[in-house]
DNA sequence: TTCAATTTGGACTAGCAGTCTAAAAATAGA
DNA sequence: TCTATTTTTAGACTGCTAGTCCAAATTGAA
């Protein structure tokens, strides 16, 4: 991307964070990152256009800190989810996100709404295959309650502690909700305790990103469930596996040499080859 | 209050629901209620300003019928409990608050901001209190816990849904929410897992509330624990002094006469004069 | 040097919240 | 009914906003 240009969102993003968005100008932006305005709409095509991207730069580094996070560790690791959450929340603390995605709900810019609507649904659809990947598979039915419940603790603490200006202690909150969330597991597979359509955070999704999650999704359990019983070498060989194909762009060739040395790679390869080719 | 002025929140009111609060501009506000720029300004030194005493005025609304809902029955009684919640929730969904609330925290108006915070600071304080009246005095050192726990997957859930634009089915989602609190209370007092001091709530309150509050509350289960171990006649007595002193002015002369018609009433009286003349 | 793309600064539009004023209208008191 | 006071009115006005437009200046590459 232009460097110029990068400039720009930098700049705006700390007057953003610093202010707010409603409370920066065009003009502040402008004079912040030292260019006419001519240019700035020659880059952006509104000012919400230019916090949609600032939002996409942000979650697309979260994402990646989330890949590295669970790089060569199990799915199922419970401290590796944790991690993973602490990633947002922090995110979102240093990014003054609480605020900015409010300020998004007043303006009367639909494709913004939709955007940050969007945004936050593809988090509870995250939370909620994470969850299935974590606990086993008996939790899916109560899956999507359960994700709700978890985002819901641990948003509404952290924006609590942050209104009410005390400590934030990410670490703390984030495993406090999971404490309850386990304990929650056993309470609805129990007693079958269901709210909400499991599938209503699928249907949410777009098309497309929905079918490769639930591949990727599928794959990872599948290579989990295989790592269990095999011994070392094949444990590495599919530990490989998981980090190439979580990667934003798996190396086909790669793939294709290291699953000849996988056993038992029939099922394996047509998952795979289902992933890779669309 | 003026009814002229009254004619005016109301008109904001239903273009603040439709078009939400910063879409709706000072003039639209003339145009449906037919009043000039300058007498809006006589009566409300600004558009928050008029935003804040619409708040007001639907929250002194929600408290009444909140009151309402518990007159006449136990203050531990759960059903009393969830549609005490459900008042509150619905009066947001029919008013659009979830919008109404975000849309403040973009303007750069600091008092409004504040305005905002206090109140959900009350909302979880009132819910705390609650908790602890409706589970028992066990419950209170986890009690913020909870109740954030509470009004957060309620809050999160209903939001969802909303944005989701599903059915939002209020009853169903506030017992299921009070069912994974029910488990967590349970759960958090026998392995004494507590994340944030209860009493960080009370300290949020503005001094006066607290006082008065905190009074109110342990009358209110000094009477229920009276009323379980009372006959019949007894009962209809207590009953009657709680509705009283929950109302906005109880009237002191009724109660004390009621009081010596109750049996071993020092203590409660005591408590009933403190309440009373601050 | 030439040519095309980019950048510039500022004028401009339309709309916003809020202020102010002089005149009109409503209200109350005698 | 007349008078004095208060309230209401319409609209001009300030200073701000986002976004458009354009001729002129600058830049980079061939």
């Amino acid at each position: 991307m232009n460097e110029r240009k990068l400039k720009v969102m930098e700049a705006a993003h700390s007057l953003f964070v610093k202010k707010g968005y409603a409370a920066t100008s065009v003009q502040d932006i402008l004079e912040k990152s030292s260019i006419s305005k001519g240019t700035f709409y020659n880059y952006f095509p509104s000012k919400s256009e230019l916090l949609m991207s600032i939002f996409d730069k942000i979650n697309h580094e979260t994402n990646k800190r989330r890949t590295e996070v669970l790089a060569g560790r199990p799915v199922h690791d419970k401290e590796v989810f944790i991690e993973q959450i602490k990633v947002k929340m922090e995110v979102n603390k240093e990014n003054n996100l609480f605020v900015l995605f409010q300020g998004v709900f007043v303006s009367d810019d639909a494709e913004l709404k939709k955007f940050v609507k969007q945004h936050h649904f593809n988090e509870l659809c995250w939370t909620q295959r994470r969850l299935i990947e974590v606990f086993n598979d008996d939790v899916r039915p109560y899956s999507a309650d359960l994700a709700i419940t978890l985002y819901g603790v641990v948003q509404n603490t952290v924006h609590f502690l942050v209104a009410a200006e005390e400590r934030v202690e990410l670490d703390a909150i984030i495993r406090y909700a999971l404490r309850r969330v386990e304990t929650s597991v056993n309470d609805v597979i129990q007693t079958k305790d269901m709210l909400l359509d499991s599938r209503i955070l699928e249907r949410l999704q777009p098309e497309f990103a929905l079918n490769r999650e639930k591949k990727k999704s599928a794959l990872m359990q599948k290579i989990g469930v295989m790592q269990e019983s095999a011994g070392d070498e094949q444990r590495e060989l599919l530990s490989f596996l998981q980090d190439e194909l979580r990667s934003a762009a798996p190396r086909c060739r790669v793939i294709e040499a290291v699953l000849e040395g996988v056993a038992e790679n029939k099922d394996l390869k047509a998952l795979i080859n289902g992933f890779l080719h669309e």
